[in-house]
DNA sequence: TCCGACCTCACCATTTCTGGTGAAGGGGAA
DNA sequence: TTCCCCTTCACCAGAAATGGTGAGGTCGGA
């Protein structure tokens, strides 16, 4: 695979601006970190060492692949983040949820906050130690991999409002590198062992995917449907799933279908 | 909304730069053309433009949203664009296939060109006009969003090779802030009338999504499979599906269940 | 040239899903 | 407090999907 020296050059992008309170050194030995780093460890200490360089109390790098699979790299304590998974909190993170339906990074005082379970959330991540102001980056890959990547600070809304606005490219550069990085470490390019599906199978899962029934696929495809059946059968067995509802959020989550 | 002036200080960091050819001047006329765009054909007037700023011959933006609507802004002639929609070569276009699987942009080389009906293309595209060189980078957004941006040009290998290597970051940039304003554009955040899931309706979509049957996913939740099918109902009646599939491929495509 | 992969069709018993209706208690929001 | 939504359960007939197996033809790559 041929690698384009993406980082390197978008870094430099990042420290030619002479802004401020940001060391171009260190910085500079971030960047060299994250573009030899080899394993999800290193990203970790990537991100560790990023709070020092951008004088922030908390970031956090959080990345969910098609298959459920989860990694995250964080500064959170230990007790937090325990007490997060055991809750499921990402069901009611308002950071999470409002993230996943968006595109723009976004500040957290534009989430929607209200509703009990928010509130709730709201106080007992307080009382855990994380601050008042958040800025968060959703971050998008193939096959349905969404990852996240939040700043979060104790300060007042003044000068918060002048970090992000300083800050918000810088973050959105590093939060696209990382998530580059954590999926090439994690699998790379290749993607499984799931098979390419043939045409008709395609044609097959997509019109099934879009509420037809079998007799109506059939008779789109202008096939039979003991025809039909045959590639629903046969795309099944490709991809190891036991029956077509299965096949179908396969073949979606894997990218082998477009709906 | 936040509007965070993402464009503004980004455009900037790419034209400090000070590398050679591209024009200051153009360059952020371009990028004022793009942060005013309120309509898709602005879109296709910053890409006709930007083809002047690089010396480029061709530049192409291409959406595919989750509901399978496309749109295009792009460099071509009508001539290939309609050949390519009416012969449905996106499903052959080696670029098509092999960005949809990638998250990092590549060079046209190095993609997969065997196989004969790739070759053909190849040819056919060639005596359409196109270049023999290419640049592509892949750009997901929310619910399956996937967008495409390429450059292309005649030109020979050397001079190819350190022109994607200069300005690889920037149509990076450019890439993925057009397709912000694509998206914003198209529909905004608002993801239509897609009502969500309540937590149980998610459990059994999601169950079922991972290939288990109504028996097996009653079990798991520990419901009767009566019950079940309320959920299965209800979710479906909410998203407008007409059966358990759709139920499911919808949930997935629009970012409601995530397996 | 041969093999493998794809496309096409058929049969049939069994399992599973669907459609529609009714009903109860709990909890949050206005 | 009232109302709406969520969660839970039941019944039943008819429609649809499934699991195997067999078999013909085409086409591109080794």
């Amino acid at each position: 695979m041929t690698r384009l020296p993406l980082r390197r050059v978008s870094f430099q992008t990042l420290t030619c601006r002479q802004r401020g309170y940001v060391s171009l050194n260190k910085l500079v030995d971030m960047q060299e970190a994250l573009s030899n780093a080899k394993s999800l460890e290193e990203l970790q200490t990537f991100v560790e060492g990023l709070r020092g360089v951008y004088g922030i109390d908390n970031l956090v790098y959080h990345s969910v692949n098609a298959s459920g699979g989860q990694y995250a790299a964080l500064t959170y304590s230990d007790t937090w983040v325990e007490r997060y998974i055991e809750k499921g909190y990402e069901r009611i993170d308002p950071v999470v949820q409002g993230c996943y339906k968006r595109f723009t990074p976004i500040d957290w005082k534009a989430l929607d906050w209200s509703g009990k379970p928010s509130r709730d959330f709201l106080g007992e991540a307080a009382s855990q130690g994380l601050g008042n102001q958040g800025f968060s980056v959703p971050i998008r890959g193939p096959s349905g991999q969404f990852a996240l990547f939040s700043v979060n600070q104790k300060d007042n809304d003044d000068r918060w409002a002048q970090f992000t606005e300083e800050r918000a490219s810088d973050l959105i550069l590093i939060a696209h590198y990382m998530n580059e990085r954590a999926l090439e470490i994690e699998g790379g390019p290749s993607q499984g062992p799931v098979r390419a599906l043939s045409p008709r199978e395609k044609d097959a899962l997509t019109l099934l995917a879009l509420g037809n029934n079998r007799a109506g696929v059939a008779e789109a495809l202008q096939i039979s449907e003991n025809t039909l059946r045959v590639y629903i059968e046969s795309a099944r067995f490709k991809m190891g799933a036991t029956n077509t509802v299965h096949a179908v959020a396969t073949a979606l989550t894997h990218g082998l279908i477009v709906v």
